[in-house]
DNA sequence: TAGATAAGTTAGCCATGTCTAACTTTGTAC
DNA sequence: GTACAAAGTTAGACATGGCTAACTTATCTA
């Protein structure tokens, strides 16, 4: 009576995974967060860019919701990584390391949302939802998102 | 020539959002974030205890994949967060709202990982993927996924 | 029941990412 | 061309979540 409880229905059954394999999921996911911030960034430059000409500190904190000395902390990394060109008190420019990673990033977010809204998800939500999910999506995931939106 | 060209196809277009309703997804990110540890711990706490009889802190660190000094760290702040009781050296407890919010998190847990096996995609990549998506996945779209799972 | 081994904790280090307060630079308006 | 407002940076604080090294406690075994 106290092990095997299952008096209500389980409609989904745990799965019973090796330590090793749990631990390297939860590895993945701290990886995927390490990563985060530079893709954000660099996604949000490109469309900046594309929309307003330029990309310039106070905007990308309006729009990340964050203050300015966060985002200049932050561009210094970037600039660090290799992502982003610049000069202080200027405007900041992606690297060709910089503008493929917007790239691929992009795409995924509008994927991610493209795939969230097929479910009959509003486009608020889709949105909000995708901004966090987007970072753990493996490509093979991402694939089946996809072929779900092109089959549909 | 440098400004519209559309020269592919766009498979899915960019969403033009406000500045506004962009940091507030952002900011959701950022919390979701802050709830996290605190729920991968409940919730393997709460399998350890089912699985295993209790919760020790050597086996919690084997399937994080961290050190135990970092599981003791984590533990004091789920103690004094009100999710977990325990003595020193001693197995690992879960309070009522620790459990509450193990339950949450577990039945959330199955039905991302479900809905991502209903995708098609392997077992593997999908428990990798639902240990970062299960964050973000907002309650409209859990309901979202159990639809489409119950429905097919 | 003593000693050895395993488990757990403590102390202290580091990187990340946020903030406020204060300062500097830039660009604009007159 | 000066002064002012806006933008940007610097300095320094703080919380989080990892780590290693060293110590303590509990458990097992001979
Ligand atoms: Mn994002
Ligand atoms: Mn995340
Ligand atoms: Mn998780
Ligand atoms: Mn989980």
């Amino acid at each position: 009576m106290t092990k095997l409880q299952s008096q209500g229905r389980e409609p989904f059954e745990a799965v019973d995974r090796a330590p090793e394999a749990q631990a390297d999921g939860f590895a993945t996911v701290r990886q995927a967060h390490e990563s985060e911030i530079a893709e954000d960034y660099v996604e949000l430059i490109a469309e900046l860019i594309e929309t307003r000409g330029e990309a310039r500190p106070v905007e990308i904190a309006e729009r990340l919701g964050v203050k300015p000395p966060t985002v200049t902390k932050n561009i210094s990394r970037l600039k660090a990584a290799g992502l982003v060109r610049r000069e202080p008190y200027r405007a900041i420019f992606l690297t060709d390391a910089g503008q493929d990673l917007a790239e691929i990033c992009r795409r995924r977010h509008r994927v991610v949302v493209a795939f969230l809204l097929s479910l009959g998800i509003d486009k608020e939500t889709a949105e909000r939802d995708a901004e966090g999910i987007e970072h753990h999506v493996s490509g093979t995931t991402l694939e089946a998102f996809e072929r779900r939106l092109n089959q549909k």
